[in-house]
This record gives C-alpha cells, structure tokens and sequence, in this order.
DNA sequence: CCCTCGAACGTTATACTATAACCCATGTCC
DNA sequence: GGACATGGGTTATAGTATAACGTTCGAGGG
C-alpha cells in the first residue's frame, strides 16, 4: 500500500459515490501530484485487485466496495436522481444467477449486477429534486 | 423501420457476437453510406427502445435481442474466449433481483446483469483455444 | 559491494466510446 | 401552403482507457 493507492481509495471513500477515473486524476493534481490517466487506472486495478474498489459498468466510474472481506463483486442499487450507490451483499442472488450458468454449461467467472432507478430519499422527494 | 435500421439491425443480428458501434460505422460506410457516430448511436438508442437490441455495459458493445415480444432486458453470459454472448430469459432472475431492490426502499427502473465467464465450448477446449 | 531484477510510477502519445449542436430533407396534418 | 415532427447528415468535441517506454528505488544474490 503507496501513498498514492491510499491517496486514491481515500478519495473514493469519502465520495460515497461513483468516481470516474478523471475525477480521480483531477483530485490528484489538485492535490499537488503530477499524474496522468494510466497512473490512476493502474492504482484502480490493483485496488480492485485487492477487492477494496468496484467499477461501476453502468457509468464507467468506481465505489469503495463495502465489504472488502468477501472478495466477490456486489449487487449495485444506483440512483439516477442522487447518483449515490448502495452495495448489497446479497450473495444468494449471485448464487442463483450463477447456478443458471452453470445449468447452461457455462463457467462463470465474473458477475455484474447493476440496478438503475430511484433510491428511497429520490422516489419520496417526487420530482422535485429532479 | 427505415433503411437505416434495417441495416443496423441486420449487421448485429449476422454477427452473433457484441458489435462496437465503430464497428457498425465501419460496416456501414463499407457498404457506400456516408455515416458519423451521431448516426449509430442514434440508430442503436431507437432499436434499443424498440427492444431489439440491448447494450453490453461490460463491453461497451450491442447485440440483437432474442425474444423482441419481451421487452425487458436480458441475462447475458459473456465468453471470454470466443466472445459469443447468450442471453438467457430468466426472468425469475431479475424478480429477485428487483425484490431484493424494493426491500430497501429502491425502487427499480433497469437492471443489469451480466456474467463473463467461458462457455461450454470454451471451457472444454481448455487452453488450446486462447 | 555491485549487479540484476522487479515493482511502482511518470511520461507521451494515441485509441476507443459517446454526445452536443446545428443543418436540411421529407412527410403529415390542419 | 405553413407548422411541425422525424430521420438523418455534418462538424466538432467530450469522456474513457490503454500502449509503450523511461526512471527510480529497494530486495537479494553473487
């Protein structure tokens, strides 16, 4: 763990939510490095390796995964309205999807579940926060 | 349905496999149109509502939809060998998914689930074919 | 001690994906 | 025939990601 890995999963951690990697790389320089797109995609492999961070497909962007104890990938809820993200554990969905895959001969490796809609806060708020 | 569509649908429906929409561009202007990106990503945002098409977040790529009548998004198990792509229907699937979602106050507009993985024919020709 | 090697990161350039904004042609409906 | 909606061409640019190579530094072996 380098300064610069920490500096990134910090920024990650305290957004709460998705970060796109050029918001990292601006945070970055902001904060008096000098780094370059490859700089922070490297950092946020190995912080995905390391099962600390998510990527978000839905929004090409990155969360602090909340559970880094189980390495498996979680099931996102990501609110169009707020753009917050909530990770459930939920492993009994991915067991199921999983299970159908392997009912079609296929091995899976990787799992991507991703929710698009309102988070409880958005849908009562109405439109108004629209 | 115009041309234009036709022939968009067409090429993804012949290749069986996630199309990039440069490569849609490509096949196009290949075939005498003169198309920029504006003209697929147009094309693939009405097919997309008509429910022909679905968009592979993971990959950043399109393919045809294999039940057009249902219009809800798919289940899609994503080789990584030969990068065929199989949908699978299961909509019990997304049920639980969407439950699990609306136990937490979330209500749900579009769910994404993909798996990436090896598919039978990849997974038993072992190495050999990577 | 010096050498090698690998890991981490910097640097430059470029590839790939997607959208904004504006234009014009065509068809429909009153 | 004028108003308006739709489809699609055109130009430019924004946003996301990686290739390829260089430099530094520390660990371990001879």
């Amino acid at each position: 763990m380098t300064r610069l890995r920490e500096q990134v999963l910090s920024l990650i951690w305290q957004s709460h939510r998705p970060l796109g990697a050029y918001d990292i790389l601006d945070s970055l320089n902001a904060d008096g490095r000098k780094a370059a797109p490859p700089t922070v995609y490297r950092t946020l492999d190995f912080l995905q390796r390391m099962g600390l961070v998510h990527r978000i497909a839905s929004l090409n962007a990155f969360v602090g995964c909340t559970q880094p104890s189980h390495h498996h990938s979680g099931c996102f809820l990501i609110c169009e309205t707020c753009h917050n993200v909530l990770e459930l554990p939920s492993s009994s969905i991915r067991n199921a999807i999983e299970g159908e895959a392997r009912k079609q001969g296929f091995a899976p490796r990787e799992t991507v579940v991703e929710v698009t809609g309102l988070c409880p806060a958005c849908k009562d708020d109405g439109p108004t926060n629209e």
